[in-house]
RNA sequence: CGGAGAGUGGCGCAGUCUGGUUAGCGCGCAGCGUUCGGGACGCUGAGGCCGCCGGUUCGAAUCCGGCCUCUCCGACCA
């Protein structure tokens, strides 16, 4: 790679910053390069261009197919909201005043009451609950939308937090706590199967501690990825909002026994924010990495040919072998560019993190055969020879398998930097490159003092199955308090 | 909001300290030709009121004052 080392004075270094160097840099530069979004003119705002925005439609096909496969519908509330709806739940309020974006002229002239452009839809989806649900028969009520909100951050990056972002947020209602519980629990469960099924980034699963969890939540569950510089990224979370927003909003129902009762709610939401957990998961010093399923382009095909004669063959060919990826709904992509080098081509195309490239060229022609080349591997092993009968079911076979492979490289790279800490100086050391799993106390204290020694924040109490985690007799590992259960630490996102 | 940098063709920079005629360079872009199995090359060309406002001066990208914006690092967050 002409990429590597110092860069010649005065010339544009092609390629990114290597991770090694500058990780974050090395992000910007591969969200920018691959195209995948650029800035807007209003800082915290971001463009998603075509390729970064196929990407997210994509992951979002893939949610919102399981989403109505478990029986919720979408629909749309609208952007704003009146300032007292925001007020009426109190913590709700408290966690999201500093970041609203209040509109306050409309028409020409100044409104009555401020608009809140809607950092999350609780309270609207709250009033009209509270109208539509009469009845244990209205219940439960399962619904989502797609939408975009406005959370006025401080420190905006490309994906991760800019101050407008897409999203879906599913908002449901349920007579019985049990019933809600259990929907928080089964949207966490799709959440972290889109994650790593069709991301390729593994999670793990946890709640929150009291102080990480959502304004307004009695608990609130996540997924957590651990991106290459090992830092820890809240990929999705949902809320178990017990009556909180039920007795804020009086949303009521007569039930069986003609009772009235206050139902249970539930928040959740997935952002675009995975597009970046999808970049900084899988991505390397020569760009993207895309797992099959999500990206918008399964195999690229790059004629290589010199004259004339050999252009015609090879586009022939080129397009046989195109055609025959279609019919088998692969997502296929010729690159007719000319003028550009091979080298250059290849390049491009791993910059962009095609999981597959063909390159066909004069001798494939004649042997009747391509070049397979996956980005997932480096070096030779890359590389290798498939004759055209039958190439397709070959095609479809390897990307399954480096959508498998992706999983597990990241998955065992996870596990290498997880470990666990008796004290705070084993914690301390370990979070410079790791998460720490540690026995704690649960308190604002003890998080806050970790948080100012280690700069690392609690990431979750993992919902593992297999791990022993009861904190029965257990203490703090920071402050010896009694255990509240087992935490992650890490530096996170 | 605190700390640090930076604003000069689309991008990356030089020039600013020590004011002086047509503001340079690399990449990219356009045209033509030669190339083409891992980031090709030649020739020709297009493109800039030097972030904004004001001041000093015969003369300001350059000096002075004010303002704005962006990026990075912290606190906040999906």
């Amino acid at each position: 790679m002409a990429t590597q080392g110092v860069t010649p004075r005065g010339a544009t270094p092609r390629g990114v910053t290597p991770r090694s160097e500058d990780y974050s840099r090395w992000y910007t530069d591969v969200v920018q390069q691959a195209e995948l979004a650029d800035y807007a003119p209003v800082r915290g705002c971001m463009i998603i261009r075509p390729y970064g925005y196929e990407l997210w439609d994509s992951i979002k096909i893939a949610l919102d197919r399981r989403l109505k496969a478990t029986g919720h519908r979408n629909a749309y509330f609208p952007l704003f909201i009146p300032m007292s709806f925001i007020e009426k739940e109190a913590e709700h309020v408290e966690g999201f005043k500093p970041e609203l974006a209040i509109v306050t002229h409309g028409g020409g002239s100044e409104l009555e009451e401020p608009l809140v452009v809607r950092p999350t839809s609780e309270t609207l989806f709250g009033e009209a609950y509270a109208r539509w649900i009469q009845s244990y028969r209205d219940l439960p009520m399962l619904i989502n939308q797609w939408a975009n909100v406005v959370r006025w951050e401080m420190r905006p990056r490309l994906f991760l937090r800019t101050t407008e972002f897409l999203w879906q947020e599913g908002h449901t209602a349920h007579a019985t706590r049990e019933e809600a519980v259990e929907e928080t629990l089964k949207i966490l469960d799709i959440y972290a199967e889109v994650s790593e099924k069709v991301c390729a980034v593994p999670v793990i699963k946890g709640r929150k501690s009291p102080q990480e969890k959502f304004a307004g939540a009695d608990d609130t569950y996540t997924i957590e990825s651990m991106m290459g510089n090992k830092w820890a990224l809240q990929g999705a979370t949902s809320h178990f909002l017990g009556q909180n927003f039920a007795k804020a909003f009086n949303i009521q129902f007569l039930d069986e026994k003609n009772e009235l009762q206050l139902v249970w709610t539930t928040s959740w939401g997935m952002t675009t924010r995975t597009v970046g957990a999808v970049v900084m998961t899988h991505g390397d010093d020569k760009g993207l990495r895309l797992p099959p399923a999500i990206a918008p382009i399964q195999v690229v095909i790059v004629p290589i040919w010199k004259t004339d004669e050999e252009k015609v063959s090879v586009f022939a060919f080129a397009d046989e072998v195109k055609t025959q990826l279609n019919a088998a709904e692969i997502r296929v992509e010729l690159d007719a560019r000319e003028g550009l080098s091979p080298g250059f081509r290849f390049n491009d195309w791993e910059m962009r993190g095609v999981p597959v490239r063909l390159e066909i060229g004069p001798r494939d022609v004649a042997a009747r055969s391509v070049i397979a080349c996956r980005r997932d591997v480096a070096g030779k092993e890359a590389k290798m020879s498939m004759t055209v009968e039958g190439l397709a079911p070959r095609i479809l076979a390897l990307l399954d398998e480096i959508q498998v492979s992706m999983l597990k490289c990241a998955t065992e790279f996870r596990d290498a930097h997880l470990c666990k800490a008796s004290n705070l100086a084993e914690l301390a050391d370990i979070v410079e490159d790791g998460w720490a799993l540690i026995y704690h106390c649960g308190t604002r204290e003890c998080e806050d003092k970790i948080k100012e020694e280690t700069k690392a924040s609690s990431r979750c109490y993992p919902l593992d199955k297999n791990e022993s985690w009861s904190p029965k007799g257990k203490v703090c590992a920071v402050c010896g308090k009694p255990a509240f259960g087992k935490a992650y630490f890490a530096r996170a996102y």
